[in-house]
DNA sequence: ATAGTATTTATGCGAACGTATAATAACTTT
DNA sequence: AAAGTTATTATACGTTCGCATAAATACTAT
């Protein structure tokens, strides 16, 4: 004879929106093992059974989440880029510097990155997704890498550039990487700072930040 | 009246050892949540209840697997470097160009590494086995960088071999993460020439291979 | 106000999980 | 050769998982 527990009806969105915020989190405090439909259900606020009325699978809610996290970095990107000045000096700098300090650097997007790349090892789709994601990254990079040649009178052909741009990323997403899982190794001022001298020795060329 | 299954007593260290490679290798093929005692004790040729002969729990069997991954990681580095020639800029090519490069960047490798980034993120235990064996390679690349470094006759202080050591470490990772979760998208030789070609800008001398 | 809709809760089911325990057979020792 | 030890198999137990279905209630339209 216990009451039946009250409730609002959120609408499609919100509460599609609440179900994949509650996956994101769940993976990312306990890895996806802990990403059960129970704890998510508990996490969004709601019970277990509404989960299979917005998805028809789990799987299916959690591919929804990983195409959430992985737009929403790339449009956190674009947006710090904004905010940059127009020099391409010290936009390159800037850019170069935010990719391995937090808020983009911190432990709980690297496990969501670290669960979602088991996935893209296994996953043809995911492994799609994750190759688009990574070349937006880098087109973006080398667009930075080629204005910052350019404002410097150094040569910018596609094929250095090209070249620049792929060891330029993996210099930041293995900084990112240290960042995120060693917080405590180094100072967010050191990072930066070699992230920054690292990409002058790269380039051959002297940043502004 | 089925017959029970023949067996033979292989001893202690064999048993053991073949338990971490099938949890390693369920990992690697399915992620952790596939490495499921039952998994487990098939892969290794022997029924489940053998598994809490040697091990007490299965948490216990998954952190003496990644134990032995970790290890053995740092051994095979170690042992690559043995086999390289005396001279310092040779020393340090091989030494970069083979971290890119099949069979050190491979995806299992890549599923497993994924799998334990995962745990190190959350557990502090494994965090502390984890920044070990990165400070040991680093520590190894760090030498290599400094002995390079004096054979071109430029300065090697500390200051600059460790922040070198940084710079070129998260270099490396990013370019096996690259390689090895999207081995399509490189050639094999494209990797290892802009490992190497980003070293030398980095250190600002010649490399030959 | 009332009726209708479909969002949400509540409950249940079968499978698979980790773990515990008992039975048995392969070795070892005497 | 017989007795003893223990590595190994076999079976069972309780929990939790994803998923299915039925019941109820908040909202919408008339």
């Amino acid at each position: 004879m216990t009451p039946r527990r009250p409730f609002r009806r959120e609408g499609e969105e919100a509460r599609r929106a609440a179900l994949i915020n509650a996956t994101l989190d769940c993976i990312a405090d306990g890895g996806p093992q802990a990403a059960t439909v129970r704890a998510i259900a508990l996490r969004a606020g709601v019970t277990q059974g509404l989960i299979r009325h917005y998805f028809a699978t789990k799987e299916e809610l959690v591919a929804a989440a990983h195409e959430h996290l992985m737009t929403g970095l790339t449009k956190a990107s674009a947006a710090a880029l904004d905010a940059l000045p127009p020099d391409p000096l010290v936009r390159l700098a800037g850019f170069v510097g935010n990719a391995v300090s937090p808020p983009v650097a911190d432990p709980r997007s690297m496990a969501l990155w670290a669960a979602s790349m088991q996935l893209v090892v296994r996953d043809p789709a995911m492994r799609q997704g994750h190759e688009r994601s990574y070349l937006a990254f880098r087109d973006q990079l080398e667009a930075l890498i080629a204005d910052a040649l350019r404002a410097a009178d150094k040569p910018a052909d596609p094929a250095t550039t090209r070249r620049l741009a792929i060891a330029g990323n993996a210099l930041l997403d293995g900084l990112w990487i240290e960042a995120s899982a060693l917080p405590d190794m180094f100072a967010t001022d050191e990072i930066r700072a070699t992230a920054i001298h690292a990409f002058e020795s790269l380039l051959g060329l002297k940043l502004q930040e």
